[in-house]
DNA sequence: AGACTCCTTTTGATTAGCCAAAAGTTTAAT
DNA sequence: ATTAAACTTTTGGCTAATCAAAAGGAGTCT
């Protein structure tokens, strides 16, 4: 059995690269497991010994085959977890993130079938993160984020990339809602700011939080 | 934040010595919790120093109210996991203990308080043992074991205490459930055996597996 | 090339828990 | 009153994971 810490290792070394494409920095990889850089690579090193991940000395970090299915399926529990708190037990989504943050290193696999089952074989998890499947497979969608957008896209939100339970309190509070369809109204660079309609609500955001939505055209 | 291995410690006390009435041996202890006696004495000092228990060397160990009250809650979390698994995940009582015994370290308040109130504030857990209210309170039964009934008594199971899946699966397998009626049959303290019939079927148990079946007179 | 900056890695210490085995206590038995 | 048996405690050592701070690379700027 892998330690919650080796598994959060991984997860984060996953999310930081979720398809594979790139090295992850010692340092990158330390910021987000809030751990310091020599304890990320005195970490690395044992990973790399059980053959987790690949590290090329003061260049990066990278999942191996066997590790990212490790990873995988850390994220699957956390996912299902999520899901399965909002939707059965009617927690809020700006709750559950830290929650599942524990239970996603204990729950077992027979009780992640049956919440799966129980959901529905669900695709997204609450925040619109998708949800892999047994065999590790990832849905993917293309997606862009809404700092991206023009003034007058017609957009449907579909994932919100923070987990911060005052962001999404924030998110919620103003309608930003999975699956609501809004209109940028305005977008002003020079001012870092987007301006954008939900129903009747009018919202303005700055970039860089406008940057962790993400949209869909409609 | 207790660590998981404080809690099994001080819920492995409360469970040797649900009333209080006693002091625990350290062995005794050492062994409920599969370490080394030595592992234990040296977690008691630490339990002692941080007032969770007392000590008195070479005699026992007994829980503070204090400690006694952060086992109890840990042993709420457990209960309420476990009843919880068998009635909205509809996974086998005879499987759900292990998965509560990690899950009871990480499901915060709030979960097992959504929880509690979904199952309607059950009295009692899968098998048979009494849940713990939120304010530490414990439902008490007196209940009598199988192996003290007599022959001709017609009594109902109401606790199961042996959390061995094995032996959960034979109780299952011979219809020994909770809230079933049976009929004692014949007791033979030379054979060390009891004899009773539920429905149909008639089976035949040893006195120490029957001592760990509790049975209240109908 | 030399110097500087920004990372990363190494080193040395710390903490929680654990074990094995030595040393010490208590109790019971002669 | 000794001795033995059974138990508890102490001691020394181990592992996983962490941090702080020193040392070591890589890339950049002059």
């Amino acid at each position: 059995m892998l330690s919650s810490t080796v598994e959060n290792y991984l997860k984060s070394l996953f999310l930081l690269d979720p398809r594979g494409e790139k090295e992850v920095a010692t340092g990158e990889l330390a910021k987000s497991l809030e751990v310091t850089p020599g304890s990320a690579t005195s970490m690395i090193k044992t990973l790399a010994q059980a053959g987790l991940v690949e590290h090329r000395r003061h260049y990066g970090v990278r999942l191996t085959t066997q590790g990212r299915t490790l990873a995988v399926h850390v994220v699957r529990r956390h996912r299902i977890v999520e899901l399965f708190l909002v939707n059965v037990l009617g927690m809020d989504w700006s709750e559950v993130h830290e929650e599942a943050e524990q239970l996603e290193h204990v729950v077992s696999d027979e009780v992640i079938t049956r919440m799966d089952d129980l959901l529905g074989h669900p695709s997204h998890d609450p925040h619109g993160d998708p949800i892999p499947s047994a065999d590790g497979t990832l849905p993917t969608r293309t997606l862009q984020t809404l700092s991206f957008c023009n003034e007058g896209d017609n957009v449907s939100i579909a994932r919100i990339g923070n987990q911060n339970t005052e962001f999404l309190k924030f998110a919620e509070d103003n309608g930003l809602l999975l699956g609501r369809t809004i209109t940028i109204k305005n977008k002003n660079e020079i001012a870092d700011s987007i301006t954008i309609t939900t129903h009747e609500k009018e919202v303005v955001l700055g970039l860089a939080a406008a940057g962790k939505i993400e949209v869909e055209h409609v």
